[in-house]
DNA sequence: AATTTATAACGTATATTTGCGACATAAAAA
DNA sequence: TTTTTATGTCGCAAATATACGTTATAAATT
Protein backbone atom coordinates (compact mmCIF):
# COMPACT_ATOMS: atom_id res chain seq x y z
CA UNK A 1 0.00 0.00 0.00
CA UNK A 2 2.88 2.71 0.85
CA UNK A 3 1.09 5.78 1.76
CA UNK A 4 -1.38 6.46 -1.20
CA UNK A 5 -1.85 9.97 -0.86
CA UNK A 6 -4.77 9.38 -3.53
CA UNK A 7 -7.94 8.58 -1.77
CA UNK A 8 -11.03 9.19 -4.16
CA UNK A 9 -14.17 6.67 -2.93
CA UNK A 10 -15.41 6.95 -6.86
CA UNK A 11 -14.99 4.36 -8.35
CA UNK A 12 -14.36 3.87 -12.45
CA UNK A 13 -13.81 6.96 -14.84
CA UNK A 14 -10.41 8.25 -13.50
CA UNK A 15 -9.23 9.37 -17.24
CA UNK A 16 -8.88 12.78 -16.00
CA UNK A 17 -6.16 11.59 -14.22
CA UNK A 18 -3.75 10.78 -16.48
CA UNK A 19 -1.57 12.31 -19.51
CA UNK A 20 -3.43 14.18 -21.94
CA UNK A 21 -2.76 12.41 -25.07
CA UNK A 22 -2.69 8.87 -23.11
CA UNK A 23 -6.32 9.62 -23.19
CA UNK A 24 -6.85 10.25 -26.32
CA UNK A 25 -4.74 7.52 -27.59
CA UNK A 26 -6.70 5.35 -25.35
CA UNK A 27 -10.17 7.03 -26.93
CA UNK A 28 -8.63 5.63 -30.27
CA UNK A 29 -7.83 2.00 -29.06
CA UNK A 30 -11.66 2.04 -27.30
CA UNK A 31 -13.28 3.23 -30.39
CA UNK A 32 -11.63 0.24 -32.33
CA UNK A 33 -11.83 -2.28 -29.70
CA UNK A 34 -15.28 -4.34 -31.02
CA UNK A 35 -15.26 -6.41 -33.88
CA UNK A 36 -18.80 -5.13 -35.16
CA UNK A 37 -17.19 -1.20 -35.54
CA UNK A 38 -13.64 -2.60 -37.54
CA UNK A 39 -15.81 -4.51 -39.64
CA UNK A 40 -17.85 -1.35 -40.41
CA UNK A 41 -14.92 0.37 -41.21
CA UNK A 42 -14.07 -2.84 -43.83
CA UNK A 43 -17.40 -2.38 -45.23
CA UNK A 44 -17.61 0.82 -45.54
CA UNK A 45 -13.78 0.54 -46.82
CA UNK A 46 -14.53 -1.92 -49.66
CA UNK A 47 -17.63 -0.35 -50.91
CA UNK A 48 -15.80 2.93 -51.89
CA UNK A 49 -19.44 4.55 -52.63
CA UNK A 50 -20.92 5.60 -49.33
CA UNK A 51 -23.43 3.47 -48.50
CA UNK A 52 -26.59 4.13 -45.70
CA UNK A 53 -26.58 2.74 -42.31
CA UNK A 54 -28.47 -0.49 -43.09
CA UNK A 55 -25.13 -1.70 -43.16
CA UNK A 56 -26.67 -3.87 -40.91
CA UNK A 57 -27.69 -6.25 -43.56
CA UNK A 58 -24.29 -7.20 -43.53
CA UNK A 59 -23.49 -7.97 -39.75
CA UNK A 60 -25.04 -10.46 -37.30
CA UNK A 61 -26.27 -7.36 -35.40
CA UNK A 62 -29.85 -5.73 -35.14
CA UNK A 63 -29.98 -2.15 -37.24
CA UNK A 64 -30.32 -0.61 -33.43
CA UNK A 65 -27.13 -2.05 -32.37
CA UNK A 66 -25.31 -1.08 -35.96
CA UNK A 67 -26.68 2.65 -35.42
CA UNK A 68 -25.19 2.71 -32.01
CA UNK A 69 -21.91 1.82 -33.06
CA UNK A 70 -21.98 3.65 -36.11
CA UNK A 71 -22.69 6.63 -33.59
CA UNK A 72 -19.26 6.03 -31.75
CA UNK A 73 -17.73 6.06 -34.75
CA UNK A 74 -19.20 9.26 -35.39
CA UNK A 75 -17.95 10.82 -32.33
CA UNK A 76 -14.91 9.80 -32.61
CA UNK A 77 -14.63 11.36 -36.18
CA UNK A 78 -13.88 8.10 -37.96
CA UNK A 79 -16.59 8.24 -40.21
CA UNK A 80 -19.43 10.81 -41.68
CA UNK A 81 -22.89 10.91 -42.21
CA UNK A 82 -24.84 13.33 -44.62
CA UNK A 83 -28.16 13.33 -44.60
CA UNK A 84 -29.99 12.42 -48.24
CA UNK A 85 -33.55 12.95 -47.44
CA UNK A 86 -34.30 9.85 -45.43
CA UNK A 87 -31.16 8.25 -45.92
CA UNK A 88 -28.03 8.96 -44.70
CA UNK A 89 -25.24 8.62 -46.62
CA UNK A 90 -21.49 7.18 -44.65
CA UNK A 91 -18.31 6.90 -45.36
CA UNK A 92 -14.51 7.09 -44.00
CA UNK A 93 -12.96 10.20 -42.99
CA UNK A 94 -9.48 9.77 -44.46
CA UNK A 95 -7.98 12.41 -42.82
CA UNK A 96 -9.23 11.31 -39.52
CA UNK A 97 -8.36 7.79 -40.17
CA UNK A 98 -4.66 8.90 -40.92
CA UNK A 99 -4.73 10.96 -37.74
CA UNK A 100 -5.62 7.97 -36.00
CA UNK A 101 -3.46 5.69 -37.68
CA UNK A 102 -0.12 7.97 -36.98
CA UNK A 103 -1.26 8.37 -33.15
CA UNK A 104 -1.34 4.00 -32.99
CA UNK A 105 1.64 3.69 -35.36
CA UNK A 106 3.75 6.86 -32.61
CA UNK A 107 2.75 5.16 -29.73
CA UNK A 108 3.99 1.66 -30.72
CA UNK A 109 6.93 2.79 -32.28
CA UNK A 110 7.55 4.43 -28.72
CA UNK A 111 7.64 2.06 -26.58
CA UNK A 112 8.49 -0.45 -29.15
CA UNK A 113 12.10 1.39 -29.28
CA UNK A 114 14.55 -0.28 -26.74
CA UNK A 115 13.84 -3.99 -27.63
CA UNK A 116 16.51 -4.90 -25.76
CA UNK A 117 15.14 -5.86 -22.83
CA UNK A 118 15.77 -9.17 -21.19
CA UNK A 119 13.22 -10.57 -18.70
CA UNK A 120 15.78 -12.67 -16.97
CA UNK B 1 -36.25 -4.43 -39.79
CA UNK B 2 -36.35 -6.06 -43.34
CA UNK B 3 -36.03 -9.71 -42.22
CA UNK B 4 -33.36 -10.61 -39.96
CA UNK B 5 -32.60 -14.09 -40.22
CA UNK B 6 -31.11 -13.82 -36.88
CA UNK B 7 -33.24 -14.23 -33.65
CA UNK B 8 -30.48 -13.90 -30.63
CA UNK B 9 -32.59 -13.40 -27.40
CA UNK B 10 -28.74 -13.03 -25.55
CA UNK B 11 -27.36 -10.23 -25.18
CA UNK B 12 -23.22 -8.95 -25.46
CA UNK B 13 -20.47 -10.52 -26.49
CA UNK B 14 -21.75 -11.52 -29.95
CA UNK B 15 -17.97 -11.59 -31.09
CA UNK B 16 -18.12 -15.24 -32.19
CA UNK B 17 -20.46 -14.32 -34.74
CA UNK B 18 -17.36 -11.94 -36.39
CA UNK B 19 -14.59 -12.79 -38.42
CA UNK B 20 -11.56 -14.21 -36.64
CA UNK B 21 -9.47 -11.95 -37.62
CA UNK B 22 -11.61 -8.98 -36.87
CA UNK B 23 -12.14 -10.62 -33.33
CA UNK B 24 -8.32 -10.69 -32.48
CA UNK B 25 -7.64 -7.03 -33.78
CA UNK B 26 -10.40 -5.63 -31.57
CA UNK B 27 -9.14 -7.47 -28.62
CA UNK B 28 -5.60 -6.31 -29.45
CA UNK B 29 -7.20 -2.83 -29.24
CA UNK B 30 -9.38 -3.50 -26.37
CA UNK B 31 -5.85 -4.22 -24.08
CA UNK B 32 -5.14 -0.90 -25.03
CA UNK B 33 -8.14 1.04 -24.29
CA UNK B 34 -7.60 2.32 -21.36
CA UNK B 35 -4.83 5.02 -20.48
CA UNK B 36 -3.63 3.38 -17.09
CA UNK B 37 -2.73 0.35 -19.16
CA UNK B 38 -0.87 2.28 -21.64
CA UNK B 39 1.00 4.05 -19.04
CA UNK B 40 2.23 0.76 -17.73
CA UNK B 41 3.47 -0.01 -21.08
CA UNK B 42 5.30 3.63 -21.73
CA UNK B 43 6.61 2.98 -18.01
CA UNK B 44 7.82 -0.30 -18.39
CA UNK B 45 9.33 0.66 -22.01
CA UNK B 46 10.76 3.90 -20.15
CA UNK B 47 12.27 1.81 -17.54
CA UNK B 48 14.53 -0.44 -19.16
CA UNK B 49 14.98 -2.30 -16.02
CA UNK B 50 12.23 -5.32 -15.55
CA UNK B 51 10.38 -3.75 -12.59
CA UNK B 52 8.00 -4.77 -10.14
CA UNK B 53 4.52 -4.47 -9.65
CA UNK B 54 4.45 -1.30 -7.38
CA UNK B 55 3.96 0.61 -10.24
CA UNK B 56 0.87 1.79 -8.28
CA UNK B 57 3.52 4.09 -7.21
CA UNK B 58 3.91 5.83 -10.58
CA UNK B 59 0.22 5.75 -11.37
CA UNK B 60 -2.81 7.49 -9.54
CA UNK B 61 -4.70 3.99 -9.30
CA UNK B 62 -4.53 1.61 -6.44
CA UNK B 63 -2.32 -1.49 -6.19
CA UNK B 64 -5.11 -3.58 -6.88
CA UNK B 65 -6.08 -1.89 -9.84
CA UNK B 66 -3.24 -2.14 -10.96
CA UNK B 67 -2.47 -5.53 -10.68
CA UNK B 68 -5.66 -6.08 -12.56
CA UNK B 69 -4.31 -4.33 -15.53
CA UNK B 70 -1.35 -6.04 -15.36
CA UNK B 71 -2.95 -9.17 -15.57
CA UNK B 72 -5.12 -8.14 -18.85
CA UNK B 73 -1.79 -7.16 -20.05
CA UNK B 74 -0.12 -10.28 -19.44
CA UNK B 75 -3.51 -12.37 -20.34
CA UNK B 76 -2.96 -10.76 -24.34
CA UNK B 77 0.72 -11.26 -23.70
CA UNK B 78 2.09 -7.67 -24.17
CA UNK B 79 4.05 -8.02 -21.45
CA UNK B 80 5.95 -10.90 -19.21
CA UNK B 81 6.65 -11.32 -15.33
CA UNK B 82 9.18 -13.25 -13.83
CA UNK B 83 9.32 -14.42 -10.14
CA UNK B 84 12.23 -13.35 -8.00
CA UNK B 85 11.44 -14.45 -4.68
CA UNK B 86 8.55 -12.51 -3.30
CA UNK B 87 9.04 -9.96 -6.14
CA UNK B 88 7.43 -10.08 -9.61
CA UNK B 89 9.80 -8.75 -12.47
CA UNK B 90 7.53 -7.38 -15.19
CA UNK B 91 9.04 -6.60 -18.81
CA UNK B 92 7.54 -5.91 -22.46
CA UNK B 93 7.18 -8.68 -24.59
CA UNK B 94 9.06 -7.21 -27.60
CA UNK B 95 8.01 -9.89 -30.19
CA UNK B 96 3.82 -9.39 -29.52
CA UNK B 97 4.56 -6.30 -29.44
CA UNK B 98 5.58 -6.23 -32.76
CA UNK B 99 2.98 -8.55 -33.66
CA UNK B 100 0.35 -5.88 -32.73
CA UNK B 101 1.92 -2.97 -33.91
CA UNK B 102 1.90 -4.94 -37.36
CA UNK B 103 -1.48 -6.37 -36.51
CA UNK B 104 -2.65 -2.57 -36.22
CA UNK B 105 -0.73 -1.22 -39.08
CA UNK B 106 -2.15 -3.58 -41.37
CA UNK B 107 -5.99 -3.03 -40.83
CA UNK B 108 -5.19 1.00 -40.63
CA UNK B 109 -3.51 0.26 -44.08
CA UNK B 110 -6.48 -1.87 -45.37
CA UNK B 111 -8.66 0.48 -44.88
CA UNK B 112 -7.26 3.47 -45.45
CA UNK B 113 -6.39 2.23 -49.36
CA UNK B 114 -8.61 3.51 -51.13
CA UNK B 115 -8.59 7.38 -50.11
CA UNK B 116 -10.52 8.96 -53.07
CA UNK B 117 -14.11 8.70 -50.99
CA UNK B 118 -16.22 11.54 -51.48
CA UNK B 119 -19.08 11.73 -48.77
CA UNK B 120 -20.91 14.06 -50.83
C1' DA C 1 -53.73 12.33 -47.03
C1' DA C 2 -52.22 7.83 -45.96
C1' DT C 3 -48.49 4.66 -46.26
C1' DT C 4 -44.01 3.33 -46.66
C1' DT C 5 -39.11 3.78 -45.63
C1' DA C 6 -34.88 5.15 -43.17
C1' DT C 7 -33.12 6.84 -39.02
C1' DA C 8 -32.67 8.46 -34.60
C1' DA C 9 -34.08 8.47 -29.78
C1' DC C 10 -35.70 6.15 -25.63
C1' DG C 11 -35.91 2.67 -22.40
C1' DT C 12 -34.38 -1.69 -20.62
C1' DA C 13 -31.85 -5.96 -19.61
C1' DT C 14 -27.55 -8.07 -19.17
C1' DA C 15 -22.52 -8.46 -19.37
C1' DT C 16 -18.23 -6.41 -18.71
C1' DT C 17 -15.00 -3.05 -17.01
C1' DT C 18 -13.02 -0.43 -13.53
C1' DG C 19 -11.73 0.44 -8.93
C1' DC C 20 -10.90 -0.74 -4.35
C1' DG C 21 -10.59 -2.72 0.40
C1' DA C 22 -9.80 -6.87 2.97
C1' DC C 23 -7.74 -11.07 3.39
C1' DA C 24 -4.35 -14.88 2.14
C1' DT C 25 0.22 -16.41 1.00
C1' DA C 26 4.93 -16.75 0.80
C1' DA C 27 9.62 -15.09 0.69
C1' DA C 28 12.84 -12.12 3.07
C1' DA C 29 14.39 -9.60 7.00
C1' DA C 30 14.54 -8.67 11.92
C1' DT D 1 10.15 -17.20 15.08
C1' DT D 2 7.93 -12.89 14.47
C1' DT D 3 7.55 -9.15 11.44
C1' DT D 4 7.87 -6.98 7.28
C1' DT D 5 7.28 -6.80 2.33
C1' DA D 6 5.36 -7.93 -2.23
C1' DT D 7 1.80 -10.09 -4.66
C1' DG D 8 -2.14 -12.29 -5.65
C1' DT D 9 -7.15 -13.50 -4.82
C1' DC D 10 -11.92 -12.55 -3.50
C1' DG D 11 -15.88 -10.12 -3.30
C1' DC D 12 -18.37 -5.86 -3.74
C1' DA D 13 -19.98 -1.40 -5.78
C1' DA D 14 -20.46 1.67 -9.41
C1' DA D 15 -19.92 2.94 -14.21
C1' DT D 16 -19.92 1.45 -19.08
C1' DA D 17 -20.65 -1.29 -22.93
C1' DT D 18 -23.50 -4.17 -25.67
C1' DA D 19 -27.75 -5.60 -27.65
C1' DC D 20 -32.40 -5.10 -28.82
C1' DG D 21 -37.44 -3.84 -29.19
C1' DT D 22 -40.42 -0.03 -29.37
C1' DT D 23 -41.57 4.37 -30.46
C1' DA D 24 -40.96 8.92 -32.69
C1' DT D 25 -39.84 11.67 -36.68
C1' DA D 26 -39.49 13.06 -41.16
C1' DA D 27 -38.83 12.51 -46.00
C1' DA D 28 -40.46 10.03 -49.94
C1' DT D 29 -43.93 7.40 -52.20
C1' DT D 30 -48.64 6.00 -53.23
Amino acid sequence: MRHKKFTYKMAYAKTDLFDHKLNSTAVLFKALAHPARLAILQYLAETKVCITGDISDELPLSRTTVNQHLTELKNVGLIQGTVDGVKVNYCLNPEKLKEFSELATSFFEEISRQTNIECK
